[in-house]
DNA sequence: CACAGCACCTGCCCGC
DNA sequence: TGCGGGCAGGTGCTGT
C-alpha cells in the first residue's frame, strides 16, 4: 500500500512514541520478515534486544529508526505492512509478523499480510543511513534534494517516463498512484520516452511530485488516532482526491473525458487521453 | 552497464 | 457454493 506520504505518516507516528523508548525485547515471527538479515530472525532479535530508540527517519519509503550505538532497525512496508502501536493485553492479529517489546505494556507490531515487507538490522553506514538504502535517491521533501540533479536524470533514461518515476534511483517516494498522479498534473503521457522531455519539462514534473504528495500528506495526517499509527488507505485522500489512478470511466476533471486505464509494466496506469497525449 | 520482465506472497472480487 | 482468473499502492533478482 505505502508510498511516501503513507510511510511519512507512519514515521511521525513512531517517532511520537518510540523515541526515547528502551526495546526490551523483539520477536520475529514470520522467517520472511527477515529474509535480508544476515543471520536470519534469531541475528535479528539478538541485535534488538536492549537498544534504546534515538530517532525515527525516512528516505523515500524506506524508514528505520535510529538506535543507539550507530545501529538501525530498517522498516520496509513493501505493499502490505502497518506499524501499530498495541499493549501487550490485546489479542494477536492473523498477520502479526514481528514486534518489539517496550519494558511496560506497550509493543510495537508489524502487520503484514503479504510479506513483502521486512526488518533489518546493522550500522549506519558514514551517510547515517543504513547500507540497503544509499542506492535510493534523496526524496522531493529531502532538503538535500537538488532538483536540477534528479531532473538530468530523468531526461538522461531511455525508458518511459512512468517507468523512470517508479525508479527509486531516480526520485524516490513515487509509487503507482502517485505516478500517475504527478503525470495526470502536469499533463504528460505515462508512455513519454523521458529522453524526449526537456530539463523544464522534467521540472515541472518534480514540482507536481511534491504538490501531489504533499497535499496527500495533509490529508493523511486527518486518520491517525493517538493509539494506532499505520498506513490507511480507505480514508482520507484516496477516497475523494484523486484525479487519475482508479478512475476509469470517470471524466477528468480539468477536460470532461473519461479516464483510461492501460496495462503498462504488469500494472495499470490511469490517464486522460485528451490532457495526456503522446508526442 | 542499462533496461525489461518476472518472481516473491496473500486475499478479495468477479464471472461462470 | 466453489473454482479460476485477475487484480492490489513494491522491490530486487536475472537475463539480454
Amino acid at each position: 500500500m505505502p508510498e511516501l506520504p503513507e510511510v511519512e505518516v507512519v514515521r511521525r507516528g513512531l517517532e511520537r512514541h518510540l523515541v526515547g523508548r528502551r526495546i526490551a525485547g523483539a520477536e520475529v515471527l514470520h522467517p520472511r520478515t527477515a529474509r535480508r538479515q544476515a543471520g536470519g530472525s534469531a541475528e535479528l532479535q539478538g541485535r534488538l534486544e536492549g537498544k534504546s530508540i534515538e530517532a525515527v527517519c525516512r528516505r523515500g519509503k524506506y524508514l528505520w529508526l535510529h538506535l543507539d550505538g550507530g545501529e538501525y532497525l530498517l522498516v520496509h512496508l513493501g505493499m502490505s505492512g502497518q506499524m501499530l502501536i498495541k499493549t501487550a493485553a490485546e489479542d494477536p492479529h492473523k498477520h502479526l509478523r514481528a514486534r518489539l517489546l517496550l519494558g511496560d505494556e506497550s509493543q510495537a507490531w508489524f502487520v503484514d499480510q503479504r510479506t513483502f515487507g521486512y526488518w533489518e538490522t546493522g550500522e549506519l553506514n558514514s551517510d547515517s543511513v543504513p547500507p540497503l538504502v544509499a542506492h535510493v535517491a534523496r526524496d522531493v521533501f529531502d532538503p538535500h534534494c537538488d532538483d536540477a540533479e534528479v531532473a538530468a536524470r530523468i531526461v538522461a533514461k531511455r525508458s518511459e517516463i512512468k517507468r523512470v518515476l517508479l525508479d527509486q534511483t531516480v526520485i524516490s517516494g513515487v509509487g503507482n498512484i502517485y505516478a500517475d498522479e504527478m503525470l495526470w498534473a502536469a499533463q504528460v503521457h505515462p508512455r513519454t520516452p523521458a529522453s524526449s522531455m526537456s530539463v523544464a519539462e522534467a521540472l515541472t514534473l518534480i514540482d507536481a511530485a511534491r504538490a501531489v504528495m504533499s497535499d496527500a500528506l495533509a490529508a493523511g495526517g486527518t486518520s491517525f488516532d493517538a493509539l494506532y499509527v499505520n498506513v490507511n488507505g480507505e480514508s482520507g485522500y484516496f477516497s475523494r482526491s484523486l484525479h487519475a489512478y482508479g478512475q476509469t470511466g470517470v471524466p477528468c476533471s480539468r477536460c470532461g473525458t473519461p479516464i483510461v486505464r492501460e496495462k503498462f509494466m504488469n500494472r495499470s496506469s490511469y490517464f486522460c487521453p485528451a490532457c495526456q497525449v503522446l508526442r
